[in-house]
DNA sequence: GCGGCTTTCCAACCTAGGTTAAGGTCATCT
DNA sequence: AGATGACCTTAACCTAGGTTGGAAAGCCGC
């Protein structure tokens, strides 16, 4: 299960543009960037850090966090390969927000130069890459709406769901079960509650068959009833290549 | 009290680039787009409308919301006097989102080959653009981390201490008095709480001589205890004319 | 196979905030 | 002046989820 990046993030950019052949050996070439790879756990960039490249993941799951000083923490945000974790940032001279790795991740170092040159070559893919970055602030309003008016069994809901379609964009969970190496605490600071509610309401939502989770997997059992529970709108995830009509006249 | 668009969108702006004359006189050409007017309560644009125009607001407050089928709304953004409701939305083909105005708001609706030509000719109008959307996502990820882990007065000190940055940024705030004219359940819909508690936590606030909240107005009486309060960390806002070096080059 | 992790699971108890319902205040309209 | 309607305020009661403290079960290196 080697994910390389013409894999996943070509085919995530194929959901918002056409691409040519010419563009995809164009995102080829950003493998001759240097690969750096982080354990479980550890950070692959800390707030205040000055961002100095764009951090392509090319395997694994990681996640934008960020603490109060009173320990508390909020997962504001989780990568799957072929996620940008930073395109824009490096812009902003100190981050905001750290960028933890959840389970081994590797990912390409790129400098920024190399992104500003295949936007400027690479229009579609410019186009794209824009495209993507609007979906990312529309899941981040989404996970807004989940945070002040959902409650737990929807939290999880919505967030299981969420991730399933993100993975099967990449391709990654055809048959409805796929990797999701978050640990329940893990969980509980992406959905703002405690461990033990989390896992409480695990229990529940594995009793009434919705899924199946085991350490390192997840397994949605009823879609449908799942989407509904969460009140899961597939909207704002603009998975439906609506780019297309976009890019047509380009 | 008139604002326009020089003065908050171009106040605005020079906190994050320094910008020349040249380029305030582009700025002050967006004006002759059409302005429109919305009253309060009403909409700017719906959720699932196709965004056709780019909204900058020129006076009053607008809101960006989302719905939940069961009726429960959440406020995932507020917009000033100088903010964009929506610079790149209108790249995706149907909003995720409505936007609705909270007090009379006035508007230039502009299109959106007026932004790229805008951004085409100057530059560093285009940097400080891009640099107020990041600010935007920022603002974003503080929120979920409000939401997530902040406690009912932590919210609310730290929306009104984010709220007074932000309009003093554009110079309608110097005094720590200002216009706010969110009602109660508005708070509430952004606080993810109930308006009961909403209403119970501003009287404490009130008796703690934090805040002096009264019909529209709000009043920051110890802005430091009150941030102190919020845990708020004005890093997120990026405010420091930081955009500075960046233009250097330039 | 052992010791020390991390993670999951469980139960008893508690509190922040939700719910419901009723007044009160203020501005506007007639 | 009275009526209307939009907001704000308060009180009594209730529940979803937090807290605390363990225990069991996998997993990892040695």
């Amino acid at each position: 299960m080697t994910m390389t990046i013409d894999h996943a993030l070509g085919r995530k950019l194929e959901r918002f543009a056409r691409l040519s052949e010419e563009d995809h050996r164009a995102l080829r070439r950003l493998r001759e960037a240097p690969l750096r790879e982080v354990e479980p756990r550890a950070d692959l960039i800390a707030e205040g850090d000055e961002p100095a490249v764009v951090r392509l993941s090319e395997s694994g799951w990681a996640c934008r966090y960020k603490h109060l000083p009173n320990g508390r923490r909020q997962i504001v945000g989780l990568f799957v390969p072929g996620d940008f974790c930073d395109l824009n940032v490096y812009i902003l001279r100190h981050l905001d927000h750290s960028i933890g790795a959840i389970s081994k991740v590797r990912y390409y170092a790129l400098p920024p130069h190399m992104i500003e040159e295949l936007v400027h070559d690479r229009p579609r893919i410019g186009k794209a890459l824009l495209w993507n970055e609007l979906v990312q602030a529309s899941i981040q309003r989404e996970w807004l709406l989940t945070l002040g008016q959902r409650n737990a069994r929807e939290r999880l809901a919505n967030l299981f769901v969420e991730m399933f379609h993100r993975v099967r964009s990449i391709g990654l969970a055809g048959d409805g079960k796929f990797e999701f190496p978050l640990t329940q605490t893990d969980l509980a600071d992406t959905t703002g509650m405690t461990p033990v509610h989390t896992n409480r309401t695990i229990q529940e939502l594995r009793q009434e068959g919705l899924i199946d989770m085991d350490r390192r997997h997840l397994g949605i059992c009823d879609l449908a009833a799942l989407s509904r529970l969460a009140m899961f709108n597939a909207g704002y995830l603009h998975l439906d290549r609506e780019g297309e009509t976009l890019d047509a006249a380009n």
